[in-house]
DNA sequence: TGACATTAGTCGCGGCGTGTTACTTATTCC
DNA sequence: GGAATAAGTAACACGCCGCGACTAATGTCA
């Protein structure tokens, strides 16, 4: 059923690294060998096939979802691959809180994951740091929500990804600042207090990109 | 002498982006093939070894210096590598700007390389990216500067990196606010104009490290 | 030798972004 | 109806940043 017998060895595996937020932390989607240890969803690479479409395909055949944002991580040919690859191209992929995880794969917090080969522990570790890194290039914290979500929720995202607390009013001007969402006429009660507006990612064109300099997270 | 010959064939090779500031634009270190064409230096990736320790090994080689600042870029397997393997893992490396070029290599410009592979084409011009992506949380403006330096050269490596002119008061109070030069007691005179002071990159510790949102660069 | 060009480096104003506190609004629970 | 809870808004203060204008130190050339 999972992709990595569909295919023959190789000298190298793509591994993938899908990644979900469960009540604010950071979730992997883990799945089981042949002999029923845990493992990260792998192929073996093919000669010639490009590597994005490969995991494209990997990620729809193990969570039944195409991942709503994708990016490559770094090859590695340290320790060892479970299946004996020497080379491995891990590929960090993002899916809503709704995905379920399809019968033999679990979703695990990522600061509590089952005894995972080291190699891909440590891929499944540098996770967070791929996310960090392209969140302010990408809408990697929408992709973490549904596609309509409130504006706490995107806040909580943010949160998580950061790994500290955000103020409210801070948060929402920026993010009306960069006309990124665009409201729905819907309303999401969730129990107690008052209910909650929906939103959607829909950015709008806005002035220039003046990116600036910063220096301030240089050095340590 | 290159590096290529002294390893076995396998299905992945190690390619090396080498970038260097030259006269204010990026250039990238070309060598050439047993067969004289133009190719990225490159090495097969050995079983067990660790990408890393390859990579320097192969700048050293190919360069007689060691990188300055090294990253690793997205493996590919578009195209064709020029030496036949199914697999390519790219490492961007940076270099200051006394590194010469040794007897078979040459430095190019990266918006005027000569003819590549695809591949390696595709891997070279993406290093402006991955040297973009990384300047913020690394000092890789720095690493293309010798180890003293004026703060009008600093300044250009960073109209290089982001693509645009900065303002040189702005820059250099931003650059103060994060303490990350530190003045020596030599001048530089550079023909006409004042003699500049010279400094080096000497972070020093500063308060916390608050990284705030930022919403402006999602979306194109 | 004195005026000019050139490059380094600084000062201060104005505006926008951000942190913060306090407040209003809307709902559930008792 | 009132307390509790959560969403959403308003307004102040401060700091960072873009910007133009200024001073400083050198080489060039008539």
């Amino acid at each position: 059923m999972s992709a990595p017998n569909t295919r023959r060895r190789g000298a190298a595996t793509i591994d993938l690294v899908l990644c979900s937020a469960r009540n604010g932390r950071l979730h992997v989607l883990v799945t089981k060998s042949a002999g029923g240890t845990p493992v990260l969803p792998y192929t073996w690479i093919a000669d010639g096939e490009g590597l994005e479409q490969a995991v494209r395909e990997l990620a729809r055949d193990v969570a039944g979802h195409q991942a709503a944002w994708l990016a490559p991580g770094v090859a590695t040919a340290a320790k060892r691959h479970p299946a004996g690859a020497a080379l491995s191209v891990p590929f960090i992929g993002v899916v809503g809180p709704t995905a379920a995880a399809p019968s033999g794969t679990a979703w695990h917090a990522v600061d509590a994951l089952p005894t995972l080969a080291p190699r891909q522990k440590a891929m499944a570790e540098h996770a967070l740091d791929t996310l960090r890194l392209h969140m302010d290039m990408a809408p990697v914290a929408f992709r973490l929500l549904s596609a309509v979500f409130t504006l706490s929720e995107l806040q909580q995202a943010y949160e998580l990804l950061l790994g500290r607390r955000l103020h409210k009013a801070s948060f929402r001007r920026a993010l009306q600042a960069a006309y990124l969402v665009a409201p729905t006429d819907e309303w999401r009660s969730e129990g107690r207090g008052r209910p909650a507006q929906l939103f959607r990612y829909a950015p709008r064109q806005r002035r220039s990109n003046h990116r600036t300099v910063r220096f301030d997270l240089i050095g340590r």
